[in-house]
DNA sequence: TGTAGCATGTAAGCCGTTACATGATTGA
DNA sequence: TCAATCATGTAACGGCTTACATGCTACA
């Protein structure tokens, strides 16, 4: 019997496994949502606090992690470990080849540019106007995370992940300028 | 009172409107996922049927779309026309300032390799290999679809969104070979 | 004659979100 | 003392998928 978990279960057992090398006292919910932030939020999804309480208490039931409680002062806080099952799990998982592994793609601006004609030419461009602006935030956010990975080997692949990232940022941006160009050429 | 609907809402209500410049006998719950799968797929989700016969239900009981029954021998069809109304809800959704509207990326494959230490340079990169041949099928079949729009200047808005989808597409390969050639080279 | 495609739906259930609820600790 | 941050959870519900169920029609 293989315990199928979500892509989300395998996600945080990730950041668990990837904490264990740098300190033994385990990570709480908030902890991970905080490392979710920083990380699965760009290629994933970074899960609500609730869902990830939920999903810590599957690991647990599977003992997958295990959880011991704290309390420094009155409050109270639980750390979740890793256990020896929940890292052969995910390398179970690693080295399964992933049917169907392919992206999906929410993408609202592609959406309404579909439908562009039903607009003008103004409006369509500020749609894209604003999305680039974002596009900017985010690319400096998830540079700042470059960064604080500098090149230490250790981190190597989630600094090629958020080189992915940037990547995909860069050409996102390339491509909607251009279509921006495109559109306000309608203008006259 | 505005009815706020689900993306997927829209972007049905869309093909529905688009659907009508060029006939008027409406679509089948069955045609519309079709065209979903040529367009909605790249840059939204191609939702399942039961999810398009259920969005149609709804859309009917706010007047957005009419719905007319056909036979045809002894086959029923349900064929579903937009309304003026749900023309203007359209429109109105799309001069309303799209509030957070970045895209989500589900990235099974970027999520894999942010665990690649946990794995073994040849296994990640056959992650990668595998990833490459599923992105030149996509490619292949996004670029069928932008070949079919041709430059007519009806259609001039879905070609560029198969455009900004080829590019991304583009992208995607160019960083991922890399992404390779890198890895690779930790073979050694 | 049988299979692929046309056509429509219901039911169960998963994953995830928002809203709600509670309370401790730190620091301005 | 008040706000921000740390910390944990429950309830309701939305969107979507899969599985199931049904039946017609064209064509090889």
């Amino acid at each position: 019997m293989t315990t199928e978990l979500s892509m989300t279960g395998y996600a945080l057992l990730g950041l668990l496994v990837f904490d264990a090398r740098t300190s033994d006292e385990g990570m709480t919910g908030y902890e991970l949502k905080q490392r979710a932030d920083l990380t699965l939020r760009y290629y994933w999804v970074s899960p609500a606090m609730s869902q990830i309480y939920t999903e810590l208490d599957r690991l647990h039931g599977l003992d997958l992690v295990e959880a011991f409680e704290t309390h420094e002062g009155k409050r109270r806080s639980r750390h979740f470990r890793v256990t020896e099952h929940g890292r052969e799990e995910l390398h179970r998982w690693l080295h399964t080849p992933a049917a169907e592994a392919f992206p999906v793609l929410k993408h609202p601006v592609a959406l309404r540019l579909l439908m562009g004609a039903l607009s003008d030419p103004e409006t369509v461009d500020s749609w894209l106007a604003d999305y680039l602006e974002q596009l900017e935030r985010h690319r400096a956010d998830l540079q700042g995370v470059r960064e604080l990975l500098a090149d230490r080997h250790e981190v190597r692949y989630p600094a090629r992940v958020a080189e992915w990232g940037l990547s995909y940022y860069d050409a996102e941006r390339e491509i909607v300028e251009k279509l921006r160009t495109e559109i306000r050429s309608e203008l006259d």
